[in-house]
DNA sequence: CTTGACTCCGTACCACTGTACGGACGCCAT
DNA sequence: ATGGCGTCCGTACAGTGGTACGGAGTCAAG
């Protein structure tokens, strides 16, 4: 076995921090491994790296730590009330469908604003929130904000692109 | 015009608290309309009912105001530079299609899941985690968390479902 | 068997995203 | 013109999701 699984390597293979592992484990979203013969480092299986990776992932998709404990909570077995696990399944299910809508409709509006910008015709400003109402571009909003030269409050600290 | 829309009516319409849309005033998210003649009650416009509820919506599919922010800063007009925008625009791009190829994986597994569910085959315990990875149910991982008795720490004061 | 890196555990602190509070003032109906 | 509700603004507090720190123990290499 390579370079066994102690909470530094499982980190480190997680893309996470040390911390994190035992903010989770703290939080009952990952299950802390007995440390063997009573004293000594713990050692984690294979299955929490992916548990990680999946937690990681459902975060990035606009799932809180609790809605992630009650995906990862749902398993269809003997020992289960299946009609329960399938209700909830089905709603969560629902929720993932509403998200990739979502997405795909602002997807689309990316997809026209990048369209819209070699600019030959009469366009005269899209912003996204234009794009995602079809009738694009046709009536500026005077430009809220000013969307540009408001770099101070949300920018602390950030260089980088 | 009905009830014209002073912040508080302004936050009903758009399904936030008041307090919350003064917070992305802070926070540049949303411009500040003007007092009308120095002293007095604002009066916000319709696209900032439209912009509030964009934000909301990003949010629930995980990006964080930052990104909301850049999202929303991001428009083609003759008065920025296309290339740029055009470039940006394609990164996000990029990662709402990311996001959507994740959320029709986890629909999968919620979708294998389900059917798995009325288990009269060999089935023999399918969580998500297992229905990840196509080849399911087959091996158990020993249940990790234990996944039923630990309504505790993400727990505090939730009845509902 | 020493040294350096890592682990363990508890506690403190942090950024982000709101949410609540309180006093002064504006607005409208009676 | 007065009462009640809403707004305005500043500041304080809260929940979530980590991140850092410190002291003691453990492991492996030299």
């Amino acid at each position: 076995m390579r370079a066994s699984l102690t909470i530094g390597n499982a980190a480190r293979e997680a893309g996470v921090g040390v911390e994190t592992i035992r903010f989770y484990e703290r939080q009952h979203l990952v299950r802390q491994p007995p440390k063997p013969a009573g004293l000594g480092m713990r050692h984690y299986p294979a299955e929490t790296i992916e548990r990680i990776r999946f937690i990681k992932e459902a975060q990035e998709l606009g799932f809180s730590l609790r809605e992630i404990h009650e995906l990862l909570a749902l398993r269809a077995d003997p020992d289960t009330d299946c009609a329960e696990v399938q209700k909830q399944a089905t709603t969560k299910l629902a929720e993932v469908q509403r998200k990739i809508q979502r997405l795909h409709d602002i997807g689309a509006a990316l997809e026209r604003l990048i369209a819209a910008c070699p600019g030959q015709g009469g366009l005269q400003g899209c912003s996204i929130m234009d794009a995602l109402t079809p009738p694009c571009c046709g009536g500026r909003s005077e430009k809220e904000v000013s969307a540009d030269t408001n770099r101070t409050a949300l920018n602390k600290e950030r260089k980088d692109q």
